[in-house]
DNA sequence: TAAAATAATGCAACCGATTGTGTAAAGAAA
DNA sequence: TTTCTTTACACAATCGGTTGCATTATTTTA
């Protein structure tokens, strides 16, 4: 295991008594360099062992073929889902991934996009923080031609690509499988979050779907969390069942907080889907062991990674123009299992 | 949002008529350079938006702050735990990290490692794929002096850092309790892989316990799996429970066989635990979570990991001697639950 | 066969920060 | 005041590919 220096164009332009300028263009098929040249130097650089230095290249000509991804964390089955999918399409391109994780805080995400920015990442992609309200650390981005890329939890009101789906209509989709299941006092858990929030347009479906369908919104079946844990949806499950009529279903938007509320009703010996019919949001691999298994909406982690990934390197390759920066929706679909369906 | 060219410490340098060593210096704090300087410079590089280029200085120091993973696949939660607990401490520490999914191909690995080995990454972790009988593609690490770190799936004999738990002993301690519990007919499941791989490991703590327990061993307890996916555990379970007597305890090497063999019990009201204790192996979310919720093994997934970051760090920054290559052990606890808690 | 056109390769600057060595300026000791 | 140290900064090479332009070799056309 002794130590060797790297071997670089300059030991193979040597070796071959030609240029290094012939030496790099031959390794990459230059059409001015001949045929035998090329011949030569690529088995030469093979039997030097030579590896070229991704560095110097992207020091040169400022691309460095990385993609930065910032997200709250990747723990959770969705986001771990939307990272593989990054990977997978960037690779195919040759490009790296580097992972960075908020943990949901609006400064260790201003550090991290500043951190991305220096090391010179070719695209960026992006779920926010829960607390971030601001988006201006992702200027230096947009001011540098680095194209970015939110996912899922998207800024609104900045001119950036976005992936996402429509967390509107899904809702709406959700609670109307529910009242297709004969529900009548239907609740749902939500977050306190501004406008626009994913939480919110969930919320706004949630919503809609009730009171277009003729039954009444009562705002005791609407219970607002802090934070989103199975824990806090134990608590908030409890809040329900402590009704004196109980809801008889529950939209979640997400599968943990379903779950929590299944169990729940399994404990205080309400009968799921008979008297509290479920239905959760992300198709979380949770949702399909536990028992009853949950309904759900199912969200395309994967392909949104990919596509965040395609439109990054789509944008850097120039194969697409990069005027409109518009948005990508994904569709989800309603997955009837056994926690909804009473028919 | 016009596009504007990058600051450098030479635009530094001009505007305050110093040399640019004398910028880069001052930014560091060189004790070379005068505090008046060194306030000059700060204060004008944060004027002017300078943005130091981290592959500059990579080429030139040839290190690139950079710390590459190469896992099987991220969407594991112990995977994706252990890659939590790489970022984190490589984070404080100002190192990035670039993932890498093998998909448990041997193919997939090679290419990766060379990707990476391209990339000039300071260091690696690296879990190993399924497939990966040879670790020759890891030798360009060794042979130039990029630290190494094995994490779980290790290799046997190849003199590197690696972190892992004592599979062995873990087994034997969860057997140990199952037998304590009372069982006397413990199965378990298992995966074809040679010897000293962490699933044999496992194997023999599970064999060990059992004879010198003064049980017998019954090969029909032991089930062999190609792949341990939900559906392979419910195939094996249901050829557990085909047997005569049935056995009265299972020792699962993943949680999610646990679960899946915790549920193919119920489906044929077989009672867990009374009739079939259960333990399984990694405290994955869904262990806590499924009723009866799982006993298991803790296993340290994010400790492994920012040991594994701690360990390539201190590597690279020389406060360790990088002589041994030494194994670090984390511990595991066995966690009891309900589904092996007969007495 | 000379001139023109094309192919193949060489030269050298460049990307931006780092660092060993050299030098001028300022302060201390003689 | 002169000499010796420090202190503070400048010079220039370096890391390893990349690329515009120049040059030489080869082939085609006149």
């Amino acid at each position: 295991m002794e130590e060797h220096r790297h071997i670089t164009i300059y030991d193979i332009a040597e070796k071959l008594n030609l240029a290094t300028s012939t030496i790099s263009r031959a390794l990459k098929d230059h059409p001015s360099i001949s045929d035998k040249t090329i011949k030569k130097v690529k088995k030469t650089a093979e039997e030097m062992g030579f590896v070229p230095n991704t560095l110097a290249a992207g020091l040169r000509g400022n691309k460095t073929k990385t993609i930065g991804v910032l997200i709250p964390t990747i723990t959770q089955p969705f986001l771990s889902s939307l990272i593989s999918g990054i990977e997978i399409t960037a690779r195919k391109s040759d490009y790296s991934v580097v992972i960075m994780q908020s943990h949901d805080s609006y400064n260790d995400e201003v550090n991290m996009a500043r951190s991305l920015f220096k090391s010179r990442v070719s695209g960026v992609i992006c779920s926010l923080a829960m607390e971030t309200k601001n988006t201006s650390h992702f200027d230096q981005f947009s001011a540098n031609n680095v194209p970015l890329v939110f996912v899922d939890r998207v800024p609104k009101g900045y001119n950036t690509f976005r992936v996402v789906i429509d967390n509107y209509a899904a809702a709406y989709k959700a609670v109307k499988h529910l009242i297709d299941q004969g529900c009548k006092r239907i609740a749902h858990i939500t977050t306190g979050s501004e406008f626009g929030h994913l939480y919110n347009e969930r919320k706004r479906g949630y919503i809609d779907a009730i009171t277009e369908h003729g039954l009444t919104l009562d705002d005791n079946l609407i219970i607002t969390l802090k934070t989103m844990t199975y824990e806090e949806g134990v608590r908030a499950s409890n809040k329900l069942f402590d009704l004196k009529p109980i809801p008889d279903g529950l939209f979640a938007p997400g599968d943990l907080l379903a779950v929590s509320a299944v169990q729940t009703a399994k404990k205080r010996g309400i009968k799921v889907p008979e008297d509290f019919a479920v239905i959760g949001f992300n198709n979380d691999p949770i949702s399909e062991i536990i028992e009853p298994n949950i309904s759900t909406i199912t969200h395309p982690a994967e392909k949104m990674g990919s596509a965040a990934a395609s439109i990054i390197i789509d944008n850097i390759e120039k194969r697409r123009e990069d005027e409109a920066k518009e948005i990508t929706f994904l569709n989800t679909e309603v997955l009837i299992r056994e926690s909804s369906k009473k028919l």
